[in-house]
DNA sequence: ATCTATTGATAATC
DNA sequence: TGATTATCAATAGAT
């Protein structure tokens, strides 16, 4: 290269990507064609831009090129097309492979036995045996595992209801409390207009945990700030 | 090129010429990359030594970019590629079947489970346990007709050995008859000449079944006459 | 293989 | 794109 030394990584700019593959091309063409015609080689190059857009160049015929590459590089080559039958000879393996895999599962699945002697049925047997014991034991796993998980989630579930319950009963007990707190307290104010208090409410209330003091002194500033206890 | 310009035509020196192949091959299958690389396009190269050997690059896989040039290419070339092609795919649809038989026959097994559902593991076990009871089922069915045939033969082999027992005896008493014959003929034959008869000796006559004609001197032919009962 | 004088290829710029 | 040019890369010939 020239001007400057480049790092060979793909470039970026996409103009200039361009150019550099235009140039770079030819250049490679070239060299490609010397090679062939120095050294007496066959060269085939085939060369898709980034657009898509094909180049190619062939010392002789791209499809002589190609067919000898396939008939030489899997394995030995006739005359002719020997990657062809080294396809089919693959092809007519893997099939019997397939065959030997499905007679297997037939058999395990309990079909076609009739051809198996005592001796291969009992083996057969004991396959499937350690099977259906295999199985069994990874689903009895699986099975305990969900069993546990439910418990715990039952656990958690039972805690969070008890929870829930007492914190019913709790402000069940508030609304309570409030009401009869109120209703002690309007009494106490018609007392103060009419002389006469009854004190049977009093016992309703049977927790009262964090009941404010009760100001008995009864002014009416003091009132309001007794009531706020709804927390 | 340096040190002298040359000529783009065959190099006629052997020797030179595949220092040349050597050092411009490299060159050519660096700059191919290189190609690919910056620009971000696809190149395949293939180049054949004048002595035949093989040198590739493609910055993907050969295949595909074979494959594409075909399909680029505007004339048809399908002498050998559609085939190939075909080929190459039915091998791996084949692949594919065997991977998924090995799979299954791997769970039959009981191997590699841990993947499977609780659903997949409960029809896995009951695909199981139905192929262990037609296994059984057959296998037992052989077993009975095996031990119904052992009892045929048994059967058989009973009243032959009833026959040969028979026989046996049979044998016996006819050769102790033909001894007591014989001896009586002898005593008879002795009385002639010495007037005297002992019948010790035919308690002896335990174990002498084929015992071969005594012959006396007495009348050879009509001796012969009375044996023929070994038949 | 390694070296090196030279030519060839090409990145940057216009 | 095309042309120019300053550099770097490739390599022919020799060892």
């Amino acid at each position: 290269m020239t001007r400057a030394k480049i790092k060979i990584k793909k470039i970026d700019n996409i103009t200039a990507r361009q150019v550099t593959f235009s140039k770079r091309r030819r250049g490679l063409f070239k060299k490609a064609e010397e090679l062939s015609v120095l050294c007496d080689a066959d060269v085939g190059l085939i060369v898709f831009s980034s657009t898509g857009k094909l180049f190619d160049y062939s010392s002789s015929s791209m499809n002589d090129i190609i067919t000898k590459y396939n008939t030489h590089s899997p394995g030995m080559d006739k005359l002719d097309r020997p990657s062809l039958e080294l396809q089919l000879e693959t092809t007519s393996k893997l099939s019997k492979e397939i065959a030997e895999r499905t007679r297997e599962l037939s058999w395990m699945k309990g079909d076609d036995l009739q051809g198996l002697s005592l001796n291969e049925l009992q083996q057969l047997e004991k396959k499937l045996e350690s099977g259906l014991d295999r199985v069994i034991e990874i689903k009895e796993k699986q099975m305990m595992g969900q069993i546990s998980e439910l418990q715990k989630k039952g656990i958690v579930l039972e805690e969070e209801n008890k929870h829930l319950k007492k914190k019913l009963v709790e402000t069940e007990m508030e609304a309570m409390l409030r009401k009869a707190t109120m209703r002690f307290l309007m009494d106490s104010n018609m007392g103060m207009q009419e002389e006469g208090v009854s004190l049977e409410s009093t016992n309703n209330v049977s927790s009262c945990i964090s009941d404010p003091p009760v100001e008995d002194g009864s002014s009416d500033t003091s009132l309001k700030l007794g009531l706020p206890f709804s927390n």
